[in-house]
DNA sequence: GCCGTTTTCGGCCCGACTGTTTTCAGTCG
């Protein structure tokens, strides 16, 4: 079987850990996390790369590229395995403990002879580890809560929760506030919450205090805290500086890094408080994050571009692209009534429509298949039909009448094609049988795909974030087979699905394939998902262009004719 | 190991906070 980026990648990043407990140069370490970094969200697969590409990528040299094809045609190199050798790999997860860096594990390793965490555990609960120079009793608890916590996995947020404990944060800072950090970005998953407040932070610590689980850290400029299990850094700024510090604090790592460089290469050094000349010394202090990208004569980066990616090349040209404005989307494609297992009738839906500002909204009621209750047949679907042609009567937002077909497990679709023809728009997804091998699952996606009633694949992968991976769907292959048949493929915006994801869609944008978001609500609350969709669109490099929401209705229908 | 509108060698982002120290290393973001 083929080495794919996401493996070649993993391998990558496996080499850097390695080196790292080995107390190897921390460029070399640095260069090999950048590249891993690099491989993981790029757009082709390796395997269609020249060596002459490889070296062309952002952070692969010579040394790096070599690794690579080694990988590609063995599935490992002999970096790698010599590293394995040397260093029992039950020391990189390891890193991954809260407080427990390269340093705390190579000697606990030399020394101890701890090679994993049920060792590592071990070594706490006898407090072996105090007895060690450098260690004392408070660094060996503090080891064991780490275990502990990794243990509970709570992994990432979805948008919905992040957001949720945003606001809590926020309202009770006293001042203004800024949420920054991936929530900004707009990432589809959230580590941590990441606030910027002018507040003073005195006040600010007594009022996190009522409302946190506790204060992880504390100081004159920061204040981190966990509150719903999971982690909030607060940093404070004055008024004239909050845009050095929201930069900052936004992120991504690798993007600041990449402005740190272009300061220091105009002689200047960007830190969270503003601009200082090497020179003079001089601070120069920033009210807005437009400011500091001025001052480094590039164009202000949307926070949904800062990873690395490119962004940075394109803002120092001028040549950043046009992104997708949540005013322009002018419907929603993915929506379920009460006629299938949503809340809402369609007069409300159309109601909410209206409210979110919308043209019209794609009614997508799931058919009858297996796996779904009161799933619709092609009878119903007509009768709701009608019903939809009334309700349009008198509502200023249009309900197109729509269908979310199943994926059967043989490609098949759940209903007839003359029931699928008599519909506005269809949408097709996979609800069962998602533990086909990636081959099997690629082919019945694709079998849909060509089904000429089809119009959008939904939740292409159908991952359910923190319950359930995407299936083993090659997208690569899915895409080329969307940009053949013209399918659009959809950007499910519900948080807890986030599906395509933003380095697929990007992918797909670039194959000049068409997306579409949908919210995928059944409830009054989740049509303000629309936002999420929306990020996700932006950091995959969308442009108003790029995707199905932003024509009218009767392009819609068109484009399908 | 990577990289170059001062460089093919000599740099490599920068600062906050904690714990174990007696001036700082390690970790984190």
């Amino acid at each position: 079987m083929a080495t794919g980026n996401r493996e070649a990648a993993r391998l990558l990043g496996e080499i850097g850990a390695l080196l790292e407990i080995q107390g190897e140069n921390p460029f070399k370490i640095r260069a090999y996390t950048r590249a891993a970094e690099q491989i993981d969200h790029l757009a082709e697969p390796l395997s269609s790369l020249s060596a002459e590409d490889l070296e062309a990528i952002p952070g692969v040299g010579k040394a790096i590229a070599g690794k690579i094809q080694e990988i590609l045609k063995t599935g490992t190199c002999a970096e790698l395995e010599r590293l394995r050798a040397a260093t029992p790999p039950g020391l990189i997860p390891l890193l991954a403990l809260n407080g427990v860096g390269p340093k705390t594990v190579r000697k606990l390793w030399t020394e101890l002879g701890v090679d994993g965490i049920e060792a590592l555990e071990a070594a706490a609960r006898s407090r072996r580890i105090r007895a060690l120079k450098g260690f004392g009793a408070k660094k060996e608890d503090d080891i064991l809560k780490a275990i502990a916590e990794a243990k509970d996995g709570a992994g990432r947020m979805n948008r919905a929760e992040a957001e949720r404990l945003a606001a809590a944060l926020t309202a009770a800072i006293p001042g203004d506030s800024w949420v920054a950090g991936s929530l900004r970005r707009g990432r589809s998953t959230i580590g941590d919450i990441d606030i910027v407040t002018t507040a003073p932070p005195r006040e600010t610590s007594l009022a996190l205090r009522r409302i946190a689980d506790a204060v992880i850290d504390e100081g004159e400029r920061k204040i981190s805290v966990t509150i719903g299990g999971r982690r909030a850094d607060i940093r404070f700024a004055d008024p004239g500086s909050i845009g050095a510090m929201l930069l900052y604090l936004t992120g991504s790592k690798a993007f600041n890094i990449r402005l740190r460089e272009i300061a220091g290469r105009k002689e200047m050094r960007l830190n969270e408080y503003g601009l200082t000349d090497r020179g003079s010394g001089n601070l120069l202090t920033f009210p807005t994050e437009e400011g500091v990208f001025s001052a480094l004569g590039m164009s202000p980066v949307p926070p949904e571009l800062r990873e690395d990616r490119g962004e940075v090349e394109a803002a120092l040209s001028g040549a950043l692209p046009p992104l997708l404005d949540e005013t322009e989307i002018k419907g929603d494609l993915h929506v379920h009534s009460e006629w299938s297992d949503g809340v809402l009738s369609l007069e409300e839906i159309a109601a909410e429509g209206e409210r979110m500002g919308y043209d019209y909204i794609l009614i997508t009621d799931h058919a009858a298949g297996i796996g779904i209750t009161h799933g619709l047949d092609a009878q119903r679907l007509e009768k709701q039909r009608q019903e939809i042609r009334a309700v349009n009567r008198t509502a200023s937002c249009t309900l197109l009448a729509g269908v979310e077909a199943d994926i059967l497990p043989d490609g098949r679709l759940s209903l007839p094609d003359a029931a699928l023809e008599a519909c506005d728009l269809v949408v097709a997804s996979v609800h069962s049988a998602f533990r086909h091998d990636g081959d099997t699952m690629t082919r019945r996606v694709i079998a849909a795909l060509e089904n000429e009633h089809v119009d959008i694949l939904g939740h292409p992968t159908a991952r359910l974030i923190g319950h359930r991976p995407g299936t083993a769907l090659d997208i690569g292959r899915v895409i080329e087979a969307a940009a053949a048949t013209g399918t659009a493929l959809e950007i499910n915006a519900s948080p807890t699905r986030m599906d395509l994801d933003d380095i697929y869609i990007r992918q797909a944008k670039e194959r000049d394939v068409i997306l579409a978001i949908g919210t995928d609500a059944h409830r009054k609350p989740e049509f303000a998902h629309m936002r999420y969709g929306v990020a996700l669109a932006r950091r995959g490099w969308c442009g108003p262009a790029d995707v199905l929401n932003t024509r009218t209705a009767d392009a819609l229908l068109e484009r399908r004719r």
